[in-house]
DNA sequence: CGGAATCCTGCCTGATACTG
DNA sequence: CAGTATCAGGCAGGATTCCG
């Protein structure tokens, strides 16, 4: 008889809800958006095709690493297309492709709604530091 | 002469733009929709309020401390409100404020992009796959 | 110029145990 | 029942270095 059978339970249990989790369609989506870098690749791909270093200057904060990372994901799904022009050095553009505007066109709905509750949001953020201090 | 200029230069731009972000409205609505749980919590609450131990038990592979850590933060932003009934036991019942219902709105569009979407993201990966096998 | 590989660190997360 | 506190492990992400 083991004992550990509860802790084993729960822990199939929890298994078997990531499994779920990772099948639901909207949660791909959620990560991909959850991602600081794609969210700002998107919008910096926005107004056309750019370089590699023009993204990199456009978006200042990210490492080479993050950048290649985010570029090659979106690539990968879809929603960029990758261009390399063998020229000495080599060029390499990136563009969005129609999914690729879609998504953009989702961003833009929470930026809409962030736009339009924000305020509601901080407000009940001072609310609840003044009733909790 | 300090020999570190430039990557003092290029961290303190990194703070900058850090800074930039995180006064952007749509990042702080992102950031909190990134967080696996919230989206979770916002639906499991669509349906009306419910007890903490509720929530626990629909949610299932969620730990206590995220859960409660959750709800702290979707309260303190306003998007559910926290009844305590000080009865014996406690009872603890959430419900969705008007705010939180909206922002159910937006996750509802990000679900409907999803299901209309991901076929072709899924294909997208199928065919990069092969050309990069 | 664009990218891959390596190392290393901080934070997020989960498990456990205790309170009211 | 609802929640807090503490501890330990994993992994996302950055800095650095080298290749085409």
């Amino acid at each position: 008889m083991p004992t550990t059978t509860a802790q084993q339970r729960r822990k199939h249990a929890k298994e078997e809800y990531d499994a779920f989790l990772a099948a639901c369609p909207s949660r791909l989506v959620l990560d991909r958006l959850s991602d600081k870098w794609v969210t700002l690749v998107l919008v910096a791909l926005g107004d056309g095709e750019q370089r590699y270093s023009e993204i990199a200057r456009i978006i200042a904060g990210v490492s080479q690493k993050m950048l290649t990372q985010t570029l090659r994901g979106l690539e990968r799904d879809g929603l960029v297309t990758r261009t390399v022009t063998p020229s000495v050095p080599v060029t390499v553009t990136y563009e969005l492709t129609d999914l690729g505007q879609s998504l953009r066109a989702v961003i833009g709905a929470i930026k809409d709604w962030a736009e339009q509750h924000i305020p509601q949001v901080e407000a009940a953020r001072a609310d609840y530091e003044r009733r909790t201090a």
